[in-house]
DNA sequence: GTTGCCAGTGTAAGCGCTATCATATATTCT
DNA sequence: AGAATATATGATAGCGCTTACACTGGCAAC
């Protein structure tokens, strides 16, 4: 392995020139500069960034923490966290936490020393209980957290507003019997999305029922519930699934039971994946702004970083989601019924 | 920050005593061992494997640079590497190069020093254009890439194969004006399929027309096929997309225009991302086993690493997917048209 | 009682780099 | 001309850790 020492030797300089041309801060002449450059070109040489953070104190890479790594919403998290953290020249370190105590711990201590910070989302496990695992004041920023106190500053989409204005929105167009599939238990993105509907539902329709099925936010789970819901006496007008995942799974069961979507029973997702505008019907669902959202948590963590220690704020930032409104929510004329 | 010599004062041990309680593999009795693990829970003290990695020579990190993260395909890929990984106590430090050469380079450079070996699926840039940018002798596998001599090992899906046994299948099922809605441009996942859809017809149907309509993978394009291929005068009786999400653009486009699948027209995808058991109807895909692929990667990337250098061996290996028939390619009977 | 061995521990030399300080040379001012 | 200043470069001390080697004391072997 090429080292500092063999292009210093190549190009007749010390070690401390050949780090000035590799970090272009301090002044260096021309003349040695492409010296050193072109003995490092001949070398094959690039500077070996873990040696280098061990003196600078930066690693330029921050540590993501998700609870999953399935389906649409995750890849679009990533990617927004991907392009945030490119645009300042900092690296990712993605680690998975299958929502477990004990993973996630695993995954925050393989951090130390190899981040500079690092993004948590945890909808699952509560920031009290990883706090101890957290390595003495490393910045993090938790994504989504339970909406307990914050011990660490926060982004989050705020899934109580966006599953109030879903279930709002439905009551409006006109329906009565509003059914809800959750996500996964003790989840605390679903916990939100449940009171919402149900905050909704009570201000709205007092006299109506509350109706809820539980789901897991996998499609399996929605086509699931989907089949659960068609067995009953009564079918509501419209199901909301608390994800666009579960509705697809939904759609599938309605489609199977030769229910058509919107015409026999109406149809709400949450999250807007980019699949959902092509589903026929395409998809009433809440679109939540991924790419601020992560833009949002990588600004408030580089200032974290930056502040070094000194920085002991909590701030919790919210995104309010929107409604999207397409087919498959849309309440058809009553001559068609 | 705590350090490894506050631990050994703490515990009144040196701090090569601490270190090796950290790794235990070195003989530290019992009860020096205890007073270590005390002080360094007092302490919360965790190793910084910046530094550790230094000496040791081992990053237990590995590099994956993929060109893109766009929808459910990636978030499988990732989701697979994470898992290979985390099995072997590995950690994934994840980069896009958007399939830009620059882009590309720069994350190969940054990885240098902070991984064991690096993982690269680029099918549109080849490997004889990053190669010099890779630093000397660090492991590399590709993944998918270009069919063109390998310089460096690979692990792939056998696209041809995979593209003519769909193609196959059709033709089996009694179609004979087959489309193909291709990839994007350049990108060798796609031109493989293109072959394999191309040599099938050549071979199965030989009096037939290869009919061919640009895509790029993004569902999108998937639609704007779909609608190119309405507006002809003679429809085609199945369209074979090339990948889940343009399959899933094109059934948009055709519900849009009351053309009915498989009735009307058939379709079929490739890569049977999750969800594309849960369209309606569900498609009628090839499946790679996505999960063993990355396994495959990582194992043998970690062989790589463990045989240092003198591993200069070039293996290419190969995984065929296989046939996923559902109702979006099935042919009606006779009756029904 | 001397030797040999071994388990358990400490000492110190780096890993490849950055950063501080000192040094050497060139440039400007009085 | 001599001092003051600016500019470019070198020597060197670590960053937090691992590890080769040295050391200590206890105990079996002769």
């Amino acid at each position: 392995m090429t080292t500092i020492y063999d292009v210093a030797r190549e190009a007749n300089v010390s070690i401390a020139t050949v780090s000035r041309v590799f970090n272009n801060n301090a002044k260096v002449s021309d003349n040695t500069r492409t010296k050193v450059k072109d003995a490092a070109l001949r070398l094959n040489y690039s500077p070996h960034l873990g040696a280098r953070s061990l003196m600078s104190r930066r690693t330029d890479s921050i540590g993501i923490v998700l609870p999953d790594m399935h389906g649409e919403f995750f890849s679009e998290l990533i990617r927004g966290l991907d392009s945030a953290t490119r645009k300042l020249g900092l690296h990712l370190l993605i680690s998975c936490s299958h929502d477990d105590t004990e993973e996630l711990n695993a995954s925050i201590s393989a951090m130390k020393g190899r981040v500079d910070g690092i993004v948590i989302m945890s909808p699952l496990i509560s920031s009290h209980d990883f706090q101890k695992y957290i390595p003495e004041k490393i910045p993090v920023i938790v994504l989504n957290g339970p909406s307990e106190k914050a011990i660490y500053s926060a982004v989050s989409i705020d899934n109580y507003a966006g599953s109030y204005a879903m279930t709002e929105h439905l009551i409006a167009e006109g329906y009565q019997r509003i059914t809800l599939i959750t996500g996964a238990k003790n989840n605390s993105d679903s916990e939100q999305r449940i009171r919402g509907y149900v905050d909704a539902m009570k201000n709205k329709l007092p006299d109506s029922i509350i109706d809820i099925v539980e789901g897991d936010f996998s499609e399996e789970s929605g086509y699931n519930a989907g089949m659960q819901i068609l067995a009953r006496p009564l079918m509501p007008e419209v199901v909301f699934a608390s994800n666009d995942g579960m509705a697809i799974g939904c759609l599938c069961a309605f489609d199977e039971q030769n229910i058509s979507v919107p015409k026999d029973i109406a149809l709400a997702g949450f999250d807007d994946i980019p699949l959902s505008r092509y589903l026929r019907p395409a998809l009433t669902t809440i679109k939540a702004p991924i790419a601020e959202f992560c833009s949002k948590a990588i600004e408030m963590l580089v200032a974290k970083i930056e502040k070094k220690d000194s920085d002991y704020t909590v701030e919790v930032v919210k995104f309010t989601p929107t409604l999207v409104i397409r087919d498959s929510s849309k309440k058809p004329p009553l001559s068609m019924k």
